[in-house]
RNA sequence: GGCGCAUUCGUCUAGCGGCCUAGGACACCGCCCUCUCAAGGCGGAGAUCGGGGGUUCAAAUCCCCCAUGCGCUACCA
C-alpha cells in the first residue's frame, strides 16, 4: 500500500473497566492500521487522578488481547515515542503549556473554583456559556499580586475572539465553527497535571498519529484542538469521529441496564472473541448489502473508512447472540471442548475434557453461549438428579403407563451387549413399537429419569456418554419416585 | 439556553438522480425436517425512506426550513 505511514491510536482512560464502546472503537483503530501496514499504539490517558482505578488498566489489556488486538506501541511492549502513560509526560505539558503562553495563545487563570461555578450559576439560561475571560486580560502586576497570594493559576488557551475555525472529517465532512460560541479552555490544571486537550493534542503530534479514530462525542472539541495544532504550528492529523453505540432500545447510551457492557462480561458469558469481533465490526460499518460474516483477514483487507455510518448505532444482544452460536458452531470439536471445560468447571463441576469432548458435538448446534453449556450438560457430572417426579409422566400418558415405559427400558437397556448409539437407537424404537407408543413418548420419559430435564440433548447419544451403569441407576431411581408417588395422596390433574 | 451531530423495516444496514413497486441480516410468524430443544430449508409479515417546501423529465439520493433524538457546553475524559 501506498499510503502515507499510518499511525493510529486507541487512548482510553483507566477510570473503568473496558467498555463495548471502547473495543469498538479499539478495533476500527486497529483494523485501519493492520489494513494500511500501519502502527497501532496503545496510549493511556490518566491525567485524572480523581477516576483513575488501580485494576483498570490490567482489565484493559486483557481486553484488547482476548479480542486479538495486539497494539505495536504502548504499555508492556514499548516503542520509540514513549512513554506511553500520560502521568509519565508531565513535563511535557507543562512545557508546551508554557511556549503557548510565551507565545501569547494561552494564559494563566486565577479564577478559584467557586467563583467559575457561581460564573455558571449566573449564565444559566442565558446566551452567553463558558469562562468569562477575566483572566486574559491581566497585567503583570495583577498576576504577579496573585502570585503572592500563593494562588496557582491553571493555564488557558486564548481562542481567538473572532473569525471562523473550520475542519473535515473523513466521516462527517466539513464543519465550521464561530471562534465566538468556543471558549478559552483549559490545558494545564492547577496540580499540574493537562487536560485532555492538551495531552491529547501533544501526544497525538510526538507520536506521530496521523489519524485520529474516536467516539463522536468528541466532534465538538476538534475546533479548539485544531486552534491548538495551529498555536504550535503542528500538522493536522486527519480525523474521523465513529459513531457512538446506543442501548439496544436505541434510546441513549448503552448501560448496564440492558446487560453486560464490560468487555469482561461478554467473556465470561462465553461469547468468542472472534465473534465479538465480528459483531463489533459491523456495528457502525458495512461492506456491501450481504455479507454478515468477516474473518478477522477479510475485515483487515475490507476494513475501510468510507463504509463507516454516520448515525449511531443501537446494540443488540440478539444479534450478537445469533453471530456468536454461528462461530460456535464452526469450531471444531476439540477446540470447543477445551472452551467448554473452563465454564463447566467454573461452576463446579467435575468435568474432565475427554468428555466433555465426547458431549461437545451433542450441544454445538444448541449454543449461543458458551456459559449454556452449564444448563445443558450438567446432569453429565451431577451424582444426584434433582428434579419434578410430575416430570416423569409423560405427555398422553398416565402414571401407570411411564412406569412401565420406565421397566421396560430398564429391562432393554440392561440386556443391550453393546451400549452405543448404534445398540440404543434400533432397541428403544422398537420397544416403544411393541408397547404402542410413539418413539418420543417413550423417549420423552427416559430423558427425564435420566437428564432431570424435560429439554436436553439428543437422547442416544446422552445416554452412550452416561454409560449403562448410571443410566440403570437413575431408571431405577426413576422408578422408585413414580411409585412412591401413586402411594401416596392423589393429586388431582 | 448556546453550539454541534444525526434521522431508510422494531434493530444492524444496502442505497451515493433513473437498475427501488427500497435489497440483505437479526428478531417475529408459518410450514418442512425431527426423540425434546436447537440447527437447517422454504415462505410470510414488516420502511409511503422523520415532516414540509423546492431543484429536475425523474429524488431515499441534491438544496432550504421545521421536528425529533443524541452529544458538548468541568481545573472528566
Amino acid at each position: 500500500m501506498s499510503d502515507k505511514l499510518v499511525r493510529v491510536r486507541f487512548a482510553p482512560s483507566p477510570t473503568g473497566y473496558l467498555h463495548v464502546g471502547g473495543a469498538r472503537t479499539a478495533l476500527f483503530n486497529w483494523l485501519y492500521a493492520r489494513h494500511h501496514n500501519g502502527t497501532f499504539i496503545l496510549r493511556i490517558e490518566d491525567t485524572d487522578r480523581t477516576r483513575y482505578r488501580e485494576d483498570a488498566l490490567q482489565d484493559l489489556m486483557d481486553g484488547l488481547r482476548w479480542l486479538g488486538l495486539e497494539w505495536d506501541e504502548g504499555p508492556e511492549v514499548g516503542g520509540d515515542y514513549g512513554p506511553y502513560f500520560q502521568s509519565q509526560r508531565l513535563a511535557l505539558y507543562q512545557e508546551y503549556a508554557q511556549k503557548l503562553v510565551k507565545e501569547g495563545h494561552a494564559y494563566q487563570c486565577y479564577c478559584s473554583p467557586e467563583r467559575l461555578a457561581a460564573l455558571r450559576q449566573s449564565q444559566r439560561g442565558g446566551d452567553q456559556t463558558g469562562y468569562d475571560r477575566r483572566c486574559r486580560t491581566l497585567t503583570a502586576r495583577e498576576r504577579a499580586d496573585y502570585e503572592a497570594q500563593g494562588i496557582v493559576p491553571v493555564i488557558r488557551l486564548a481562542v481567538p475572539l473572532e473569525g471562523q475555525t473550520s475542519f473535515h472529517d473523513v466521516i462527517h465532512g466539513d464543519t465550521i465553527v464561530e471562534n465566538s460560541t468556543l471558549d478559552d479552555i483549559v490545558l494545564l490544571k492547577s496540580d499540574g497535571y493537562p487536560t485532555y486537550h492538551l495531552a491529547n493534542v501533544v501526544d497525538d503530534h510526538l507520536m506521530a498519529i496521523s489519524h485520529i479514530l474516536r467516539a463522536d462525542e468528541w466532534l465538538p472539541s476538534v475546533p479548539r484542538h485544531v486552534l491548538l495544532y495551529r498555536a504550535f504550528g503542528w500538522e493536522i492529523p486527519v480525523y474521523a469521529h465513529l459513531p457512538v453505540i446506543l442501548s439496544p432500545t436505541g434510546k441513549g447510551k448503552l448501560s448496564k441496564r440492558h446487560g453486560g457492557v464490560a468487555v469482561r462480561d461478554f467473556r465470561r458469558e462465553g461469547y468468542l472473541p472472534e465473534a465479538m469481533v465480528n459483531f463489533l465490526a459491523r456495528l457502525g460499518w458495512s461492506y456491501d448489502d450481504k455479507t454478515e460474516f468477516f474473518t478477522r483477514q477479510e475485515l483487515i483487507a475490507k476494513f475501510d473508512l468510507e463504509g463507516v455510518n454516520r448515525s449511531p448505532a443501537a446494540f443488540s444482544y440478539d444479534k450478537l447472540d445469533w453471530m456468536n452460536g454461528f462461530y460456535i458452531r464452526q469450531l471444531g470439536l476439540d477446540d470447543l471442548a477445551q472452551r467448554l471445560l473452563p465454564f463447566l468447571i467454573g461452576v463446579g463441576l467435575p468435568a474432565d475434557l475427554t468428555t466433555v469432548r465426547r458431549i461437545a458435538p451433542l450441544v454445538q448446534e444448541r449454543l449461543k453461549r458458551l456459559a449454556e453449556v452449564v444448563e445443558w450438560t450438567d446432569f453429565f457430572f451431577s451424582a444426584e438428579l434433582d428434579y419434578d417426579p410430575q416430570l416423569l409422566i409423560g405427555k398422553k400418558m398416565t402414571a401407570a403407563q411411564s412406569l412401565a415405559v420406565l421397566s421396560r427400558a430398564r429391562e432393554t437397556l440392561a440386556r443391550l451387549s453393546a451400549f452405543d448409539e448404534g445398540a440404543l437407537e434400533p432397541a428403544l424404537r422398537a420397544l416403544a413399537e411393541e408397547m404402542g407408543l410413539k418413539a418420543g413418548q417413550l423417549l420423552g420419559v427416559i430423558r427425564v429419569a435420566v437428564t432431570g430435564k424435560e429439554v436436553a440433548p439428543p437422547l442416544f447419544g446422552t445416554l452412550a456418554i452416561l454409560g449403562r451403569e448410571k443410566v440403570l441407576q437413575r431408571l431405577d431411581k426413576a422408578v422408585e419416585l413414580l411409585r412412591e408417588m401413586s402411594s401416596g395422596p392423589v393429586i388431582a390433574q
